[in-house]
DNA sequence: AAATCCGGTTTATAATGATAAATAGGATGA
DNA sequence: TCATCCTATTTATCATTATAAACCGGATTT
């Protein structure tokens, strides 16, 4: 009759014990957090962390595969390889957003809810701090839009540069959250909006057009450093689009993010 | 309308040659997004799954963590284990977004900007999706609140419940998206927030009492289901707060969040 | 002299096999 | 009936080896 107290009694639901790997992933997080480890800085490669925390190639490996897929990390090969520090990409953050979001059917009426209070507290706060270069491209991203032809591929096209001059304003606002929120909902229209195959070309145009009168306004206004004007027009220019979505039945395409999508798109300027 | 993805193009220059892992886990993802697997489907096993994808054990592994982090599958040992599909959790989400935030220095007026914008509209529009059980959660939430004792910890203890309040609110509106942006403030603010040890305890008394005031007079208007009263004493709540947090000189602890960190967090009600 | 090629070195990446730990479900025993 | 043990199954970790990618520096070519 043996007596064993020692296998450790499962604690309901208290104290979850980790695997090993997620256990380095920790220690390495908390290191970055406690040194203040900036983007650049590198980690010891694996041969040494793999002493450090007295694990094997393979546990090392998973822990460093979790920061790199959470897009805290960079792993390299060769004779200065191994993980560099970086700024989570903007994009990676997207991905695992809609990770989140995939199973919870967003409709675009409901992005629009969020986009037309977010929008015009953006880009008024942005009018102070835009820069003649920002300013410049703003007017220029006009200039781009102007010209619609009626081709769809033209069409698909004239959406991705309307959405670049709202990440214009975005980039120029001295809030990260907020500049972060609508940099978000960019990227959720640039990338998983379709439309019906159905509404007729001109309708398209149309809303090009429309797009294209209230950049222009908001730039004249932005231009005149009138954070206000700018205010109320982005608040109209988000009421009108949000009904153009509806009309031309577009909708979020429900699905998740690959790597492979991610290749590097143009980012304006900043 | 139809969308092309193209598995792995030759282009030599643009894109980058991903790693066989990494192309696995796109694999997987793809199958998730077209098969629509929902949570509680269940993934191969590694054996088959390595034949499956003509790979090693350790790139299979590899793979599947990458989706454990993504917080799309969790993994369990034994007969009937495996790789299951889950929703993603919104905490795996919030530490995710953290990541993003570490590097960007948000300030306490970064994010009541955009909660000044978002919790009204909420508000309003869970107000007439309230069930009874909510309405009575949100009362009972205010007497939970009522007694201040102007001990440290009760302190905090009573923040977190007044930001149950606001999620009992968020957990009845309709739109995902809205719900989303809310539910990760909240988070942030229950998380990460820090008060200065200097402000004497009576002024957290006063925010909590202000507080607790503001959440009675909306339940009650929600109750009477006045969705319009409900946004206006939302706003002024959101105004005042603000105003509060600032004078308390609450700040955001800037650091990368733990899995430890998530485990079941308190549910005061239930 | 400048650019290019070409190996060697360093490092991550992938494959394989062996052992440990966790779990579910059935068998065992009071 | 109930708790315990047993065992088969599957992941988790370790260890080792082999392969591939990136960089460095010298040799070769232009």
């Amino acid at each position: 009759m043996t007596l064993e107290l020692e296998k450790m009694p499962k604690q309901p639901g208290r104290l979850k014990i980790q695997k090993r790997a997620d256990l380095v992933t920790e220690e390495i997080k908390q290191l970055i957090t406690q040194k203040n480890l900036r983007p650049g800085a590198k980690l010891p490669m694996e041969k040494e962390l793999q002493r450090l925390f007295s694990v094997s190639k393979s546990t090392i490996r998973e822990a460093l595969k979790s920061l790199e897929v959470q897009g805290l990390i960079t792993v390299s090969t060769g004779p200065t390889g191994g993980a560099t520090i970086i700024e989570v990409p903007l994009e990676r953050t997207f991905q695992l957003l809609q990770n989140y979001l995939f199973f919870k059917e967003v409709s675009m009426e409901d992005i629009y809810a969020a986009r037309r209070l977010l929008e015009p507290e953006l880009a008024a706060g942005s009018v102070p701090f835009l820069s003649d270069e920002q300013l410049d491209a703003l007017e220029h991203n006009i200039e781009t839009c102007q010209p619609t032809s009626h081709e769809p591929s033209r069409l698909v096209r004239q959406r991705q540069a309307d959405l670049d001059f709202h990440d214009i304003l975005a980039a120029a606002n001295p809030n990260p959250f907020l500049r972060f929120a609508c940099e978000l909902i960019n990227e959720m229209l640039r990338r998983l909006v379709v439309f019906s195959t159905q509404t007729p070309p001109e309708e398209h145009a149309k809303f090009g057009c429309a797009n294209v009168k209230f950049h222009a306004e908001i730039a004249k206004a932005a231009r005149a450093r009138d954070s206000e004007r700018v205010r109320a027009l982005m608040r109209a220019h988000m009421e009108e689009a949000s009904q153009y979505v509806k009309r031309l039945d577009g909708r979020l395409d429900g699905r998740l993010i690959l790597d492979s999508e991610m290749a590097p798109r143009l980012r304006p300027l900043s």
